[in-house]
RNA sequence: GGGGUCGUAGCUCAAUUUGGUUAGAGUACCGGACUGUCGAUCCGGGUGUUGCGGGUUCAAGUCCCGUCGACCCCGCCA
């Protein structure tokens, strides 16, 4: 075999007149019956070969039987091009390699597509044939950013002390937070492992043990339904510390985004990020992910709406929900059929209906306008900064409807009247979340973040040990969390949290989330154990890789930065897996199937 | 579990609104010509289970029902 002496773009002007072997894949072919010429490609691009009868015969009839993906290596003379045929659209267009040997390495079939950024191929084909996908420029060098990504983001947590230290991918299930993964254990019959939803309560053993930084860059697994950000199995850059308190990790995860970003992305970004409490967000977006690259911002107008004659404003207040509205500057340009739309856009989050007011040259115009007194409806547009060429949307609902529906519309309006600089890397912090909250469905308080976050009193007391148990057993859902977002760009990057590092107040969360002595021994006896051997104060951080290749990358969906993604329905075209497993297999798990049988027969 | 968009040639799409002759285009592919192209050009070739199954009709890519798949969203995601 002939042996690859350069990369097809690394052969420069200065290897004219020598002979090198360049490999690759055929990109594309042009016979003119005399000469042939191939733009070979490799991983770093592309170099034309020329294949010319007068040099070589049985070169030029090889040649002419290639076809595109074929793969070849070829020997040749580095040439300068003459003038009149440089190729200046590529950066190896001042000189060709004049063909004296080739050598047809593997023959491709016809691609089931075009290898070629400028052509579009839908996804499920792209999935199918995925490592044909994976050679395109764009899904290539999504790929190799990723592997340079992780590489800065190692060397900044092993440059700041961190230790890389594995955590088990079997281990014990719990029914806290997501659905499991199971796998089920053959020599213990009936008897399941999960597969991580984090490394959380490792870490933090981790932490017991005296390790004092740890961090991993892991596979996590949740089994809940997919969404463009969201894989079943996806990547963590993973984090805790020992004896710190929220400043530090403020301080360490800045300093690592800075520095990766800089060093990859070659962007400045500006630190310390800005810092919002649950409370402010919730108020002035409507969701605790906000995207600040735009200004839009909700207002309050709840005391206002009991002033109006406005029926579902009046009834609303009643029945102590909330009313706010958006001012959208130019906005009363809008046509009554986008106005439809947004208001079907808002009733996904169960919305009934989107009030309007539209600021012409005339005045407030709109079919609610003559409920509203002259006077409310001025301080209305005074606080809501509203002028002329406005429109003010509001929303009179429970707050969870308000919230959802605002803040989703006003994200649905920065895209429509295009307020978004794709260019800004806008990352913020949210903190002060709510330690709990109520489950409907389950009947009883959950965790917000998870069970192990150590709660705080008010927004900047944390108070005592005393006091926080005393609250945990009397009004639990009055304290905050010591847990903290990351959002970049509107979507939640990671988040994370002090931890719980005394027995006692773990106990206590748990029996406020509603476990029972029991259920806390069985699920959590080895961390309340662990916590019960001088365990240090310690709190962590857990950031979502693939989002965040995604919105550095500029990508619409994190299947673009992950190299074997499934689809929706969580299955892998290529592969096809899930699949069917024999009953040999299942007999040695102990496992029954509980399903019918799809019967070919019948039909009906 | 629910809502929506889509499914036609290898690929990307048109024809669906208003059911009506032999389902078209670009590209890919196949054959031929051509010694300087680089999105080569020129000549010739359509390679199709209109996702699948059923129904309505004189007639279905088009209408109806079911089903499968891809994508987006709600629920879900501590």
């Amino acid at each position: 075999m002939l042996k690859r002496t350069k990369l097809c773009t690394e052969v420069k002007e200065k290897d004219i007149d020598k002979t090198m072997v360049v490999c690759g894949w055929v990109h594309s072919w042009r016979d003119h019956g005399g000469v042939i010429f191939i733009d070979l490609r490799d991983y770093t691009g592309i170099i034309q070969v020329v294949f010319n009868p007068e040099i070589s015969k049985e070169c030029h009839d090889v040649a002419g039987k290639l076809r595109s993906e074929d793969v070849i290596a070829v020997k040749g003379i580095v040439s300068k091009r003459s003038d009149e045929t440089i190729n200046p659209k590529i950066p190896t267009g001042m000189i060709e390699v004049k063909v004296n040997e080739v050598e047809l390495l593997n023959k491709s079939l016809t691609p089931p597509f075009e290898i070629d950024d400028q052509v579009n191929v839908g996804e499920e084909h792209r999935l199918q044939y995925r490592y044909l996908d994976m050679r395109r420029n764009q899904i290539q060098h999504n790929i190799r950013m990723r592997h340079e990504v992780v590489k800065e983001f190692r060397n900044f947590l092993n440059d700041n002390h961190f230790l890389d230290i594995e955590t088990p991918i079997m281990n014990k299930s719990t029914p806290e937070g997501a659905r499991d993964f199971l796998v089920p254990s053959r020599v213990n019959p009936g008897k399941f492992y999960a597969l991580p939803q984090s490394p959380q309560i490792f870490k933090q053993i981790l932490m017991v043990a005296g390790f004092d930084k740890y961090y991993q860059i892991v596979r996590c697994f949740r089994d809940e339904d997919l969404r463009k950000d969201r894989q079943p199995e996806f990547t963590q850059i993973d984090m805790e510390m020992s004896f710190i308190d929220e400043e530090d990790i403020y301080g360490v995860v800045e300093e690592m985004f800075r520095t990766v970003i800089k060093k990859v992305f070659h962007k400045n970004v500006k630190t310390p990020f800005p810092r919002y409490t649950y409370r402010e967000v919730m108020d002035k977006y409507g969701l605790d992910k906000p995207d600040l690259r735009y200004a839009l911002e909700l207002t309050d107008i709840t005391d206002l709406a009991g002033k109006t004659d406005f029926m579902v404003f009046k009834e609303t207040v009643e029945k102590k929900g909330i009313v706010k509205c958006l001012n959208v500057p130019g906005g009363a340009k809008l046509s009554r059929k986008e106005i439809d739309d947004l208001t079907s856009f808002v009733s996904i989050f169960g919305a009934k209906g989107l009030a309007w007011i539209k600021i012409t040259d005339k005045g407030p115009e709109s079919v609610v306008v003559k409920f509203i007194p002259e006077p409310v409806m001025k301080e209305i547009m005074d606080r809501a900064k509203s002028r002329k060429g406005d429109v003010l949307f509001f929303m009179a609902d429970q707050p969870q409807v308000v919230y959802d529906s605002l803040g989703n519309l006003r994200n649905k309006l920065a895209e429509i009247f295009k307020l978004i600089d794709e260019d800004q890397l806008n990352f913020l912090w949210v903190h002060n979340f709510p330690l709990m909250e109520y489950d409907k469905v389950e009947n009883r308080l959950t965790a917000i973040h998870h069970p192990f976050t150590h709660p705080k009193r008010a927004l900047d007391d944390i108070g005592s040990e005393k006091d926080l148990i005393k609250t945990l057993k009397e009004n639990p859902q009055d304290l905050f969390a010591r847990s903290y977002d990351l959002v970049l760009n509107g979507i939640e990057l990671g988040g994370g949290s002090i931890r719980i590092h005394h027995r006692k107040l773990q106990e206590e969360t748990f029996s406020a989330l509603g476990l029972k002595e029991e259920q806390m021994k069985d699920q959590f006896g080895f961390l309340l154990d662990a916590l019960s051997y001088g365990a240090p104060p310690h709190g962590g951080i857990a950031f979502g890789l693939d989002r965040f290749l995604m919105l550095l990358l500029k990508q619409g969906s994190i299947r673009d930065v992950i190299p074997f993604p499934k689809t929706q329905k969580a299955v892998c075209l290529m592969s096809d897996s899930p699949s069917e497993v024999s009953e040999k297999q299942l007999k040695e798990l102990s496992i029954k199937l509980d399903i019918l049988k799809a019967d070919p027969d019948q039909r009906s």
